[in-house]
DNA sequence: TCAGCACAAATTGTATACAATCTTATCGTA
DNA sequence: TACGATAAGATTGTATACAATTTGTGCTGA
């Protein structure tokens, strides 16, 4: 049975503990339940998670290689989140980093991402004219990140991504404003129209705006 | 015996054998040691490095965040080197960074980190007059770490110490052309200057003066 | 009182054992 | 011959056991 067989190996639940683990312990740091400090105790978390040491290990290195932890050897693991001066950097970075991406993606963007970018912007239109704030939030997320993918460079790549998680934990834009998903759509589409003349002037132009709209409307 | 115990925790030989194994394996494949698609079988690497697999494993995790490796569950980990094109993108990353770091490292700069960088620069100026190349390829790393240390950013701080320490392993400059220690110390003297006169345009100005000479000099 | 030591408990580091999954080789059948 | 089923071997994932180090505690003696 081919299907059932698609279906397992996509649903299969074989996925590494530590993995688990990892997105568990970040999530938790970086919605502050666990704070700049605490002390991770392995046996502790072992039990909390009801796993034994060994994924556990490896879910804190990974932690460790994201900064989000810092281990003393043979002391143990602290966590090391995120201040507000680092959010406040973050943002910075991040800002600078889409603007390159930018670039990159309208040089080197393929057709079959180009077509997935129609596809993200129709469903963006579609979202805002539905007014669906939840679904334009994924949305949002889903069109920057095929950006990111277009640049085809690989640690701009993972460095965006990583910025758009971690921001994505601090404070929101002021969604239900009344004007909040129309300026949005106005903003991307600029952005899209850049990709379709392939303008790279244009496509940072639009983005630096963007970003300063974004960060705008997170205060205001 | 205060000076004994201060020498045995400073050399002391108690560093987590993952440690050494994720330095070890990170110089094997940014030395294209090991190469782009080679399988990591981990009993292999374990007889040939003489550890369990426990700390081999863990040192696996941390390359993976460091997307040196890609790993497949329950199939292994396979080696995911610098293309020429990724070595490409990444100089063009680091020049950015490096450029808005001088701009973040001026303006956020301590007294201790100035009196760092004088330090730095009397070394570079020094060993110029020697004629010391490889002792300058040290102290031109140093200046650099110290204006990334002096940005505060803890995210940008991490991705220029991984672009510094990735691009080293590739192509380096002629050191060995007759002006080629001048030239350096000439354009490390700006950005120097910058930071005494606490002037951020001028400092990125020298930053990028530097970055797109340092550039030349790889390929002239 | 308290510095300093000794010993016990807790914690981290590493090795090994076992379980789950994938790969490969073999064989039989159409 | 080509193909698929199947079982053996190899490899990865997880748990446990043991070793090394650190931390906590109580005692001693000046």
């Amino acid at each position: 049975m081919s299907i059932i067989k698609y279906i397992e190996d996509n649903h299969k639940k074989n996925r590494p503990l530590s993995l688990t683990l990892f997105e568990r312990l970040q999530e938790d740091i970086l919605s502050n339940n666990l704070k700049t400090g605490d002390k991770l105790t392995e046996s502790k978390l072992c039990k909390e998670y009801n796993v034994s040491r060994t994924p556990l290990r490896e879910a804190l290195r990974q932690l460790e290689s994201d900064g989000l932890i810092e281990t003393i050897p043979n002391r143990g693991a602290f966590v090391a989140g995120l201040s507000p001066q680092d959010v406040s950097d973050l943002t910075e970075l991040r800002n600078q980093a889409e603007i390159s991406a930018v670039r990159w993606a309208i040089e080197r963007i393929t057709e079959k991402e180009r077509e997935e970018l129609d596809e993200t912007f129709e469903f963006m239109q579609f979202y805002t004219h539905k007014n669906d704030i939840p679904k334009m939030l994924n949305i949002n997320k889903a069109f920057h990140k095929v950006i990111y993918n277009a640049t085809h460079n690989k640690m701009l790549i993972k460095s965006l991504n990583e910025y758009q998680l971690y921001l994505s934990y601090t404070n929101p834009s002021n969604y239900y404003e009344p004007n909040y998903l129309r300026e949005v759509l106005y903003e991307h589409r600029e952005i899209y129209n850049a990709f379709l003349s392939h303008d790279k002037d244009a496509g940072e132009a639009a983005m630096r705006y963007h970003m300063t709209n974004s960060m705008k409307r997170k205060f205001r």
